[in-house]
DNA sequence: TGCCAGGCCCTCTTTAGGGCCTT
């Protein structure tokens, strides 16, 4: 597969705004079916965290005061990620935090978001669920470590964009599993994807 | 004070409702 960025917010609640902000971000390279490079920061935007938050993702009030400013820290993530394409699990929520954080810089995104969960849900159809751990779980991908922290989620979603780009290269002789490809995949409707993905494949 | 998301997808649908998924 070429070259995509896959990323994960943790965040203080579920919609940006002046009291909704993203604090952790992680972003892994995935390149020739590998993960290349890495970045992880907390990022403190001023926000509080409610304690159910804090207990979902292990990320503390305390944590967020000694960690570097928001601004300073996507300045860095925008940088590291360029105009590399974008996947994400449940793409739709870290795509607005993105784009949330990158409008406060100035700077809008340029390149589309592949989203692991609309996938999954095409070729993974008989998995218990679409959670992000379920799917881990299901098809016995590695341990990452603490659930609900940027960077093990990230190898999560990271893992299972690899595991679906060998099950589309296996299943329908795809010899390249593009971001675009991804992209218009995960628009199709349910019922009509194996028949979309013979088409290609002829 | 009280409010508290939103895109996708299925179905007992389309003049709608509700579950899934992310934190």
């Amino acid at each position: 597969m070429e070259r995509i960025a896959v990323i994960d917010f943790e965040t203080n609640g579920l919609s940006p705004g002046s009291s909704c902000r993203a604090t952790e971000i992680a972003v892994i390279l995935v390149e020739n079916g590998k993960m290349v490079d890495r970045y992880q920061s907390l990022m403190n935007a001023g926000v509080w965290i409610p304690s159910d938050i804090e207990r979902l993702t292990g990320i503390s009030n305390r944590m967020l005061k000694s960690a570097p400013p928001a601004s300073e820290v996507m300045q860095e993530a925008a940088r590291f990620v360029g105009n590399t394409p974008l996947l994400a699990h449940n793409a739709s929520f870290d795509k607005k935090f993105w784009d949330y954080e990158l409008g406060l810089l100035g700077q809008r995104r340029t390149q589309d978001f592949a989203c692991s969960m609309l996938l999954a849900r095409r070729l993974l159809p008989q998995a218990p669920n679409h959670k992000l751990g379920t799917l881990n779980r299901y098809l016995g991908l590695p341990d990452t470590g603490r659930a609900h922290r940027a960077l093990a989620d990230t190898e999560m979603a990271a893992n299972l964009a690899l595991y679906l780009a060998s099950h589309l290269q296996q299943h329908y002789g795809l010899a390249e599993v593009t971001h675009g490809l991804l992209c218009k995949l995960q628009k199709q409707p349910a019922a009509k994807v194996k028949v979309w993905l013979q088409g290609l494949s002829v």
